[in-house]
DNA sequence: CGATAGTAGATACTCCGACTATCCATAAGA
DNA sequence: TCTTATGGATAGTCGGAGTATCTACTATCG
């Protein structure tokens, strides 16, 4: 297919579909002839995981080029994917600075709790301190009942991803699942926790 | 104290700070003298919370100031505001366009499943049914346990949170607390299930 | 008291990311 | 044939988030 049809099909514009060819997060098409080029499905899909990423998921596009790459490359063994190649996420923000005093222990404290192995020179695990040490410079007191909570539902999470994808065989098919499931799960879970605690808070409001 | 110190105290440089108060971020300073002026903890507090929620939680100062807003014209009669004032919260992401198919009965019945209230034009319902498109085009099967898993998940997130703010009688406290621990909180759970995705990935490699 | 440094506020400028628009030489299709 | 589309390259745009500069003026140190 052209790539008037590949803009159709995949329904972005023409010149992101040039732009994406150029910064290389889509590979190109096979050349017919020095100003010809065919696409196919891979194209299409390639498509529409970008903005799935950059859409839905709020990735910059250079983090989702990375994480493309991540996939193509193959780039870690069997599964170590959701430990390796998705650590490099940021899920937003820009950087912040900030000195992480007792929150280190805070966080292996509540990784220990849930049985977690945690590298200790994690980016996780400073952006967690991290974290944990915004709060608390807010003046939140970081209950500690409440962070259990969160860890917990955590846990939960990894395992229910566990689930799914256990018995997928095919790396790249694993990898792409993998990926897409914790970038979109970010979105879903939020949107998700909105309506719970839209819900929560109105029953509250009305016992 | 003047501009200088209040930079310090904040960690936020001089012309950062002209900035929000020009954006109407920041509420300007007791002015002493045509050009003099005097900032008290009540600035740096609200620098801490412009930088906690674009810095960590990844909202645009748009995003943030209409937070702000909302939290000081205490715009939601008491409990209200975590089903209203948050919902105007992105999470980011660029607008996208998806039709959403049936993935709104599914987002329904995933609410009811929980026993949510959701009013029909919740954007967060739409925004749901949205990111259930997007996995769908992805040609991911949304597997229904999956889903509920999540579901449930954020349902004990919501009990959490309620919990956590329970007893606050301070409106203003409140919202604040809600704004913050809603957005922040969001960062907080991506941290965490990344570590456990990552180490329940590593179970599974040797187990 | 005067020199120097700091200040409020306004306006203008910069930088980056993510596109759009042009252009050119060529190829496909009516 | 001749209009339209194409691949690739280069240049231009636009919004968001700051920086820099400028102008009067003030505070304060020596």
């Amino acid at each position: 297919m052209r790539i008037s049809e590949l803009s159709e099909h995949s329904g972005s514009p023409v010149p992101s579909i040039k732009y994406y060819l150029r910064e290389g997060l889509l590979h190109r098409g096979e050349r017919t002839s020095p100003n010809q080029a065919r696409y196919d499905g891979s194209h299409v899909r390639r498509l529409r995981l970008i903005r799935a990423l950059t859409e839905v998921g709020g990735l910059s596009l250079a983090d989702t080029r990375s994480l493309l790459e991540g996939i193509d490359g193959n780039s870690v063994s069997n599964h170590d994917l959701l430990g390796r190649t998705l650590m490099t996420v940021d899920s937003g923000g820009r950087e912040p600075a900030g000195p992480e005093g007792g929150d280190l222990e805070l966080a292996d404290a509540l990784a220990e709790q849930q049985g977690w192995f945690v590298y200790p020179d994690s980016p996780m695990r400073h952006r967690l301190a991290q974290i944990l040490a915004t709060f608390r410079s807010l003046g939140m007191e970081l209950d500690r009942d409440w962070l259990d909570s969160y860890a917990e539902a955590a846990e939960q999470l990894a395992q229910a991803d566990m689930q799914y994808v256990e018995g997928l065989t095919d790396v790249d098919e694993l990898l792409e699942k993998a990926v897409v499931g914790t970038v979109l799960g970010d979105s879903l879970l939020a949107s998700l926790r909105r309506l719970a605690q839209a819900s929560a808070s109105r029953d509250r409001q009305r016992p």
